[in-house]
DNA sequence: AGTGTAATGTTATATTATAACTGTCACTGT
DNA sequence: ACAGTGACAGTTATAATATAACATTACACT
């Protein structure tokens, strides 16, 4: 790897590190073109793409956007949950929820590679609790 | 709704039960203008979107694709497993799975609205066991 | 029939993602 | 040093997915 596409990915990962909520490709291309204005789609899906192999980001399937890795752990699979309201995204880790998952689909002969778990809801700061103070 | 609509949703649905693997609505366009040569994608984004509401198609979040429910028992959250060689697509149920989600989220405040499980890996059918017939 | 509302049709365009080709540069072997 | 070559990055164009916005039609009620 050169290091022009490097330098891409630490500025995305900063960039995705700084904000809780998830960016889009494309959020992240205009960020970009402020520092580096000639840079074109590819060479954020190339940046994406190898953070997301050495787990060092997340894709959020059910939003087509991206939110950095919140473990020092990477690639530990993870649920990732996302407030309908404020849009921030929490990483969370329950190994044992997993291993019943692929426990479960294993009896029918399936034989698990990687889970997506995304959950939509309400978080913490955003709840009735916090709505009737 | 008028019948036009309810037309489109059978048709979609009629489409997606024929088969086990995931169409995606350009797909579903391309075979419903087979018979309605006028039809647009806004057309077939609505009815899958009615159809989505009532719980008789479930969206595959990490392909942009549609698969028909196959409980009877719709709106019962589900796991989805996507075969990454034959591309079919099962449902299976895991209510234990949701709650003990739901659960551990909620130690964080976290309240669980619609959860999404989706596992890529290799079937029954196309599985080692399989390979070495 | 006339009016108001909701469903559908239509056009255009936004958003997300990748294919395919070109250029550049570092490294190898001589 | 130099040509060859191979990996990476740049560039262009376009594919694939999805929705906004407005026009038209159908239908229910009077």
């Amino acid at each position: 790897m050169g290091k022009r596409g490097k330098q891409m990915q630490t500025e995305i990962l900063s960039i995705l590190r700084d904000s809780k909520s998830p960016h889009s490709a494309y959020t992240l291309l205009d960020r970009l073109q402020e520092t580096y204005p000639k840079i074109a789609p590819p060479t954020v899906y190339r940046a994406l793409s190898a953070l997301g192999e050495r787990g060092q980001i997340h894709r959020l399937e059910s939003l087509n956007a991206y939110v950095a890795c919140q473990s020092e752990a990477h690639h530990q699979t993870s649920v990732l949950s996302i407030c309908e309201d404020c849009g921030v995204v929490e990483e969370t880790f329950e190994p044992d929820i997993f291993s019943r998952l692929s426990a479960a689909l294993r009896k029918s002969g399936f034989s698990a590679q990687r889970h997506i778990i995304e959950v939509n809801g309400i978080c913490a700061s955003c709840g009735p609790a916090q709505a009737a103070v």
